[in-house]
RNA sequence: GGGCUCUUAGCUCAGCUGGUUCAGAGCACCUGCCUUACAAGCAGGGGGUCGGGGGUUCGAAUCCCUCAGGGCCCA
């Protein structure tokens, strides 16, 4: 006996198993079919699966299983990225805890325990996916850091360096002190914080008076090149062109004038901070002021502070405050709120700092990629990220590469004692060229040093749609040529310019043409509180516990019940519980069928030849419906749209309707179209829940030994009779008031009831006569055009009569005839006087008036008949 | 401060290029049921002036303006 509830545990990974034995999921170059390509949005090699990775993958696994079944070579390609500030941010931890600093060690030792640390838990994710049921091409697992990946990277980079598009220079860049690294614009959250605002008194060198600035960054005033006001500040005048002096330190510096600054803030006066400030680089710049820094790499005060010197940035700006109000400097302290930026990864107030990095220039590059989703050669989904696309590509700043970490790509870049700077491949190519290039015979490898910087993450995973499939090595190679462009890229808004956008430009630069046909964004899972999920927060549900609680199927379809495409999920258990249940009902209507006794002998009863005529065409028009919304990304409408065609017409109609007496064999013949049916609608539900429906298809018939529903066809639609579709829209309607009658009357559904029919259309309901009787419990039924005994009720126009011996309340069903009359009059009101204006029936639509004349038709038809019944209660 | 976007039932959302008295779905809720597939279920039911105001139109949840509030991105 099959068991009363479905048990995801013993099935999956029963059928994940099986599927991956016989590598249904891997592919290779078929030229006489089409390609259906999706690349995985690499997760961090050190990540765990999180609510986002489900929600984006499992909609990847719906894309890509739907276009398996439609006979396509779909490939989907999995892979990590070797992310360098998260990754050595942990390989650091895990040093710490065995009592090693990361700068004890060589660059190669820290290496050796980033693999040990990637190989240890690099694989855990995609494990993870596995039981979510991903059909990935495992054997086509890349790694950003694997040698093909590495190798193309550089070859990227010298590349580009080569047309002159890769330049190095000093820049005023985002700097994280506590991982000491450069990070991205992208990669620094601005967050409102309380400063204080504290206004400090330079004297003047010649002792005519002084000048008050204000700063929140007091202990930065020791970098301080000049002091700047707004050439119409009246106030100020009289100061321009003399010198003031640096309170603690004495240095004295020109005051100078500039339109950059607001005379409103503050006092006016604007301490020129080039070193520290990314404004006041530029001013310094304009104005060729000098530069100086006094921060160290991790934000501590260096030598040329002069004063606090190897103190921490906060910690300096607390002693100098105190230091300013001895001296007598310090005016007065407001406090003061705004924005500064933290980092993402390691939460530091970021420190803009100048120093040298490698940039690229994204003008020329971002011109095809902002061309091309401008006019939907690629599209976004939903399209209102156009806007926001358009946006930054327009905007686009030059892209920093380079981070001061060892973790990652490391810049093929050779630099000579005197500093000369030579890019290649390594070290051997590097020296040949200097040789060639620069007549300089005598040197040896030992005189070239590779720059000790790595390429940002990005700068590998911008190549992904490509380089898994080896294209910028080996660029005619079949694979390449096959898979590339790929289909569809699955991915959060969040990383749009990052990754999206980056990847567009790479495409063309390297393909030339798009990477991917549509980007599908996802939303982003939240809690109920509406605050993103985060391990940090704690707030995010561990997924893996949530699929052996409630099955993969049930979390797949409870994660996509309510997320249309771009807009956030806020996620609710409950929602996976319904997917949970939603399993459970097609095991129970799948239990239903296998309990039936089969007898050939037989032929179908008349409800069941209707119910099967009608379902057929309820089902085509379903799948109609549902290819339509997957052309436009609407999978959750898909899965909705699945989800009513089982529940509510197949378990709950057409179930009931071919449903055998209790003891009574069902013929053969109606068996097998409902088990033709159950066929079907697995085939239809499988992308979105693909475990269940392998397990019941498998059981419903005899199947070959390495048969499987990953790779039978998908349904495709038939004809749809609308007719029927129509007829048994009646029926329900008319099943839904004879139940209600029994509700309010408290008549059991066991008593069969004699049901009475006044109607023009007899035709019709004797059609459904088999189905009414079946569905409602009518004893018999008859047509009549006199009032007969009993209660009446209306569907439609038809008025319908049941004999319930001496229970008829007289005044409630006049009640009820009444409302339907107030409101049907007003319903014909209001169509009548649309139809009486003559500026509706000129402009209107042809259809649209039509329809009105067919509703106003309708509602005065409908009218006669309550008031005749109305005049027959009395 | 600039740009984008959103506001529809208690909750989460759907309603495309105006056209049924148009206001819908799921969940939640209420009533009655252990009916021989399923209580993770069955049958039935209530619930909203479509954020406020103004405008265009024969007709507005849908188009325009404006106000209020939320979100995202950028400075």
């Amino acid at each position: 006996m099959i068991s009363k509830t479905y048990s995801p545990q013993e099935i999956e990974e029963k059928w994940y198993d099986f599927w991956i034995e016989n590598r249904f999921f891997s592919s290779t170059p078929h030229p006489d079919k089409e390609p259906y390509t999706i690349v995985i949005p690499p997760p961090n090699v050190t990540g765990v699966l999180h609510m986002g990775h489900m929600l984006n993958n499992t909609i990847q696994d719906i894309l890509v299983r739907k276009a398996r079944m439609e006979g396509k070579e779909a490939c989907w390609v999995p892979g990590t990225d070797h992310a360098s500030i998260a990754t050595e941010a942990k390989v650091v931890a895990m040093l710490k805890e065995r009592g090693i600093q990361k700068r004890d060690l060589s660059r190669d030792e820290f290496l050796d325990y980033c693999w040990e640390w990637t190989h240890k838990y690099g694989g855990i994710i995609l494990q993870q996916l596995r039981k979510l049921g991903a059909s990935c091409d495992w054997d086509r697992t890349r790694f950003t850091m694997e040698p093909d990946l590495y190798d193309s990277v550089i070859d990227v980079f010298i590349d580009l360096y080569t047309k002159g598009d890769i330049y190095r220079g000093h820049r005023m860049v985002n700097w994280d002190p506590q991982a000491r690294t450069t990070v991205s614009d992208e990669e620094v959250n601005m967050k409102e914080v309380n400063q204080k605002l504290v206004y400090l008194r330079y004297d003047l060198e010649d002792n005519s008076g002084s000048v008050t600035i204000a700063t929140t960054r007091p202990e930065t005033i020791m970098a301080d090149v000049a002091i700047c006001v707004n050439p119409t500040d009246e106030r100020y005048q009289h100061l321009i062109g003399k010198k003031a002096l640096i309170p603690l330190i004495g240095r004295a510096i020109p005051i100078i004038a500039d339109e950059y600054v607001e005379i409103e803030f503050g006092t006016g006066c604007l301490k020129v901070t080039p070193a520290h400030d990314t404004n006041d680089y530029e001013l310094g710049k304009k104005h060729n002021l000098p530069i100086i820094d006094l921060l160290a790499e991790d934000g501590t005060l260096n030598e040329k502070a002069q004063i606090l010197v190897g103190e921490d940035r906060f910690v300096a700006r607390k002693k100098i405050i105190k230091l300013l109000t001895e001296a007598g400097n310090l005016v007065k302290v407001e406090e003061y709120r705004s924005n500064v930026g933290h980092s993402e990864r390691t939460d530091a107030v970021i420190e803009p700092r100048l120093s040298e990095q490698w940039f690229l220039k994204m003008q020329r590059l971002s011109e095809p990629a902002l061309e091309h989703v401008m006019n939907d050669t690629i599209q976004l989904i939903p399209p209102k990220f156009k806007n926001t696309y358009r946006h930054w590509m327009e905007n686009v700043r030059d892209w920093n590469i380079s981070r001061q970490l060892w973790w990652g790509h490391r810049i093929p870049a050779y630099y000579l004692s005197d500093g000369t700077c030579i890019v290649a491949k390594s070290k051997r190519e590097a020296l040949r060229k200097a040789q060639h290039e620069l007549q300089l015979f005598a040197l040896t490898e030992e005189d070239l040093r590779q720059d000790e910087d790595v390429l940002d993450t990005w700068f590998s995973s911008w190549l992904w749609p490509i380089s898994v499939f080896n294209g910028i090595k080996d660029p005619e190679n079949k694979d390449i040529n096959y898979y590339y462009p790929t289909n569809d890229l699955v991915t959060a808004p969040e990383i749009l310019f990052f990754w999206v956008a980056r990847m567009i430009i790479a495409g063309y630069e390297y393909k030339g043409t798009y990477p991917f046909k549509n980007v599908y964004l996802t939303g982003i899972v939240r809690d109920k509180q509406g605050r993103k999920m985060s391990k940090s927060l704690g707030n995010s549900p561990d997924p893996i516990e949530l699929i052996e609680k409630y099955g993969a199927d049930g979390v797949r379809t409870g994660m996509l019940f309510s997320s249309p495409a771009g807009n956030d999920l806020p996620f609710d258990e409950k929602l996976v519980e319904q997917g949970r249940n939603f399993c459970n009902k097609v095991w129970n209507a799948f239990r239903l069928t296998q309990g039936w006794e089969v007898v050939e002998t037989t032929t179908p009863n008349e409800a069941s030849l209707r119910a099967i005529a009608w379902f057929e065409s309820r089902i085509n028009q379903t799948l109609t419906e549902v290819l339509d919304l997957f052309t436009k990304f609407r999978i959750s409408d898909a899965l909705n749209a699945v989800y009513k065609l089982i529940w509510d017409d197949f378990c709950a109609q057409y179930l009931e309707m071919v449903k055998p007496e209790y003891g009574s064999p069902i013929d053969a013949a109606t068996y097998q179209s409902t088990l033709q049916f159950f066929d079907t609608l697995m085939r239809l539900t499988h992308p979105f829940m693909p475990f269940i429906t392998e397990e019941i298809w498998q059981n419903m018939g005899q199947r070959a030994e390495k048969e499987t529903i990953c790779l039978a066809p998908y349904p495709q639609p038939g004809a749809i009779d609308h007719a029927i579709l129509a007829d048994f829209d009646i029926l329900f309607e008319l099943v839904s008031a004879i139940r209600n009658l029994r509700n309010t009357k408290g008549i059991s559904p066991k008593t069969a009831l004699p049901l009475a029919i006044r109607t023009d259309s007899e035709t019709r309901y004797q059609t459904l006569e088999a189905l009414i009787r079946k569905l409602a419990n009518v004893s018999e039924l008859t047509f009549v055009q006199e009032q007969p005994e009993g209660m009446s009720f209306l569907v439609r126009s038809d008025e319908f009569f049941i004999n319930l011996s001496g229970e008829i309340d007289v005044d409630a069903e006049r009640e009820t005839l009444r409302k339907e009359l107030e409101y049907t009059e007003g319903f014909l009101l209001s169509v009548s006087k649309k139809l009486s204006n003559e500026r509706f029936v000129q402009n209107a639509k042809g259809d649209v008036v039509e329809k009105e004349r067919q509703k106003q038709a309708d509602a005065e038809a409908k009218i006669v008949t309550i008031k005749e019944a109305l005049a027959r209660l009395g």
